[in-house]
RNA sequence: GUGGGUGUAGCUCAGCUGGCAGAGCACUGGGUUGUGAUCCCAGGUGUCGCGGGUUCAAGUCCCGUCACUCACCCCA
């Protein structure tokens, strides 16, 4: 309840609002690893936050968790059913095949960042609204590519100065070798005495089973066959290369053959960055290689490879680290008039100064000069400006450095000069 | 969708077997009529989430409801 007696609003269930300090980490990690894909070559693209439900559908897979019990689904006036996206992939395959990018030189390398939505209950580091930064490099079937994908997300979380994260990942065949390992676990699954939820489990995606966290279900799966010993000659060694390539990139992994990924898309290569420090919820980040998608699209039979890095959850884990990223300072300098003669010389002088380049803010609504002198404080300065009647008589400002109280000075004409000089610049 | 926990000041929370609604931080003003962060003094806010019940009396006990939160599931 408000003063006024009306009910406040509240922001929609398992949407974060950040604001001052912590928004300006929350760009500052999605900056970085935007960063960190451009230096590899990933341009960016700016792609609709929904599409046509169907894409979805048919991109994602009707039998994974996310099109069939988590999508944002609504028909538009037009009575379209369209979904707010779940994930970056199939919006990025859209594009590229609607415009023709897949008959130019390949492969076509593209970078993203924004908002994707899922309907989950939330819970520590699982959002309704998710902001991700995803690349995808389409067109070319190389395991060096898969490599360079993952590099490319390692290098962003090092360069947030995270250390407490691990590199799993695995493969997961493809449809030369997947179906019959496929039909040999589920085999291997049916002889187990399991619950009747994880028999559905084990029909719809048997390999999810293998990842189970009940210990009595992990012992009954201790020896199940896994994927890795049933890869086919040719995706074994492509398999292997990832590894090479990874190695000679200096990214350390660990292999975990019952890693599972909830996109049906994924073939061969997948990973997942995992942090301890979050909770639950401990991906920061996954993707992985995908060989059918684009033609199941419409489009050319390309192969692609891409991830999706979770910037909220990676903001959880640099606190978990007690990394702040970014500068959460809001301004250099503070302007504090005394009188109204002085606010208008302020007021210009900020104008000045933030065109120079330096980030000014002042005093308002007439607040006394402690008053004034507490809100340059607060606002992080590194100097407040002081002007009075009696200096500008004089021709002068006054220029406080806040952390030592130093004040000197400064000439009331070539302030702007004057103030470049103190910050050094 | 299923379970557990929690709802008291702007924030973090205390409030015992029912008996006058509290602290710290933050905010505002003053101590210093041209100097902040330290220190001192002063100031204010509450439908105790909401609705019902028990009682002389409910923040406290009971029922319902909503919200938040953690976990399952799943995933970033």
């Amino acid at each position: 309840m408000t003063s006024s007696g009306i009910t406040p609003f509240q922001a929609p269930k398992g949407v974060p609002d950040y604001f001052p300090p912590v928004s300006a980490s929350f760009a500052a990690v999605r900056d970085t690893l935007v960063e960190s894909a451009r230096r590899a070559g990933y341009g960016h693209v700016e792609l609709p936050v929904f599409e046509e439900t169907a894409l979805f559908a048919r991109g994602v897979g009707e039998s994974t968790d996310v099109v069939s019990k988590e999508m944002y689904t609504f028909a538009d006036r037009g009575d379209r059913s369209v979904t707010l996206r779940p994930e970056g992939t199939a919006g990025v395959m859209r594009a590229v095949v609607e415009h023709g990018l897949d008959r130019g030189s390949l492969p076509v390398k593209l970078c993203y960042a924004g908002p994707f939505f899922r309907y989950e209950r939330p819970q520590a580091g699982r959002y309704r609204q998710l902001q991700q930064v995803g690349v995808e490099a389409i067109g070319v079937d190389d395991p060096a590519l898969d490599a360079e994908v993952i590099a490319v997300a390692d290098a962003g979380f090092r360069a947030l100065g995270l250390t407490g994260y691990r590199l799993e990942m695995t493969s997961l065949g493809d449809s030369t070798c997947r179906p019959q390992y496929r039909e040999k676990l589920q085999a291997f699954l049916a002889a187990l005495p399991l619950d009747e939820e994880t028999r559905r489990r084990a029909e719809i995606n048997p390999l999810r089973v293998l990842d189970d966290k009940r210990p009595e279900v992990r012992e009954m799966v201790a020896d199940a066959p896994l994927m890795v010993d049933n890869l086919s000659p040719e995706t074994r060694e492509h398999y292997e290369q990832v590894k090479g390539y990874l190695s000679a990139l200096g990214v350390k992994y660990v292999e975990n053959p019952r890693m599972v990924r909830g996109l049906d898309y994924y073939t061969k290569t997948t990973f997942e960055f995992v942090h301890d420090g979050l909770g639950a919820q401990s991906g920061i980040g996954g993707g992985g290689h995908y060989d059918g998608l684009m033609e199941q699209l419409g489009g050319q039979p390309l192969a692609g490879v891409g991830f999706g890095l979770g910037v909220d959850r990676t903001l959880l884990a640099c606190r978990a680290e007690g990394i702040t990223p970014g500068d959460v300072t809001r301004c250099d300098v503070f302007g504090v008039p005394l009188g109204d003669a002085a606010k208008g010389r302020v007021v210009a002088l900020a104008g000045e100064l933030r065109a120079a380049g330096v980030r000014t803010d002042l005093a308002y609504g007439g607040r006394g000069l402690k008053g004034a002198m507490k809100a340059a404080d607060k606002s992080g300065a590194r100097f407040a400006l002081v002007l009075g009647d009696r200096d500008i008589e004089a021709g002068a400002a006054q220029l406080k450095e806040l952390a030592t109280g130093e004040q000197r000075q400064i000439p009331l004409d070539g302030a702007v000069a004057a103030v470049l000089e103190a910050l050094g610049r």
